[in-house]
DNA sequence: TAGATAACATACAGTCTGCATGTAAATGCA
DNA sequence: TGCATTTACATGCAGACTGTATGTTATCTA
């Protein structure tokens, strides 16, 4: 029984530790915040030293980018597997929407993704990470919503941005122990509002 | 001519040490970011040792309370100056829209108030800062819109948080480059979309 | 005016980050 | 297959920062 290191190949060693390390960062940056996470817990947690750490990541943000990106792909993968595309321009906003929001209810996420993400990353970099994933759903629903004359005709990032700002800002107050309900409601009302025509659509806002 | 130390009563320096601390944590925290400024940087440029800091303030995240407060007053006088009350109740939110967002322009400020901020001192306690101060005169904007039934009636709390958090966004966007005429046409879309009749409005979005 | 207290200044301990250096494993090439 | 090179780490170190403890001076109070 010889055990001791079976031969691996370079790429899987790094792929296996940088997953380790990702995967010890994204547990304590959930649990504690980005500042209050040092790079000695993170590496005791992963089982590595912070040679490894410095060797596998430029620092201690560059870690954090890839928490960040990691997350933010898992969170648009729960989107679009709970939010079939097959449906009316409005139906398929409501859905991601609410998607969306349940999946921001897991732990920590929320501070994550919109707390320390544009803090330590910037505004900027967080909308090229959000473009890349989740907000591009978003944008194309609105799209195509504007295109089936659901929707007023306006500028797409703009609105993309901004609707996103509100979903947001909806998930941390619902972590914070706000109404779900009353924020569902709001957010119904704001993507309605938007509706060209305004006949008197059935107000199911459950 | 004696000049040296004219007789001060502890009020009056404990009132200027503060102040001093506050006024020269604000610009660097305006200029550089809350992790990037040390409290050496800090009392160095207030003219006061770190002893002063701490005797007057907790620690450097309570300083940095400190500046967001005085920050978000500041902000909110702008808009009261610029935005008169009297007007009807959607003219009235749209002028405080304009100069919440010209108000955000100043440099830095939207890093300390809307990221920063956020994540040092948490989103609950920024929403109790802004509900003391600029969210106050939104919410009662919608409520009064809402009772000449200019606006349809939703849950005021969220109403409030959700628009501010667009506005929020469009400050950074325009702050990062973006087209402020878009940010503003999709503003005023979304609240207009929140009109109950939907008569034809004259669609003066400049 | 003396003692108490507030307003600082100075000194120190502990921790953290990033880098430089050292070592073992894997890779590439003759 | 043997050896030089490169990669993947581990270890050690320097600088900086935060918070606190302690010392000193100015103000307040009785």
């Amino acid at each position: 029984m010889q055990q001791k290191s079976i031969r691996r190949s370079n790429r899987d060693r790094t792929e296996a530790t940088r997953a380790d390390l990702i995967a010890a960062a994204r547990k304590l940056f959930t649990e504690k915040s980005y500042a209050e996470t040092s790079t000695p817990e993170i590496v005791a947690a992963a089982g590595v030293t912070r040679g490894a750490l410095y060797h596998h990541f430029a620092d201690k943000q560059a870690l954090f980018a890839a928490v960040v990106e990691q997350e933010a792909a898992v969170v648009a993968e729960e989107i679009e597997r709970a939010s079939p595309p097959s449906l009316f321009a409005r139906d398929a906003l409501i859905a991601g929407s609410d998607a969306y929001l349940a999946a921001m209810r897991a732990p920590g996420r929320t501070r994550l993704l919109l707390l320390d993400g544009p803090a330590v990353l910037g505004r900027a970099a967080m909308d090229e990470i959000d473009n890349r994933h989740g907000n591009r759903t978003l944008r194309e629903g609105l799209v195509a919503a504007m295109r089936a004359q659901a929707m007023v005709k306006l500028p797409v990032e703009a609105l993309t941005a901004l609707l996103a700002a509100a979903f947001d800002r909806a998930a941390l107050a619902v972590e914070a122990g706000s109404s779900a309900d009353d924020y569902r409601t709001v957010l119904m009302a704001l993507i309605d509002g938007l509706s060209p025509h305004q006949a008197p659509r059935p107000a199911r806002t459950r």
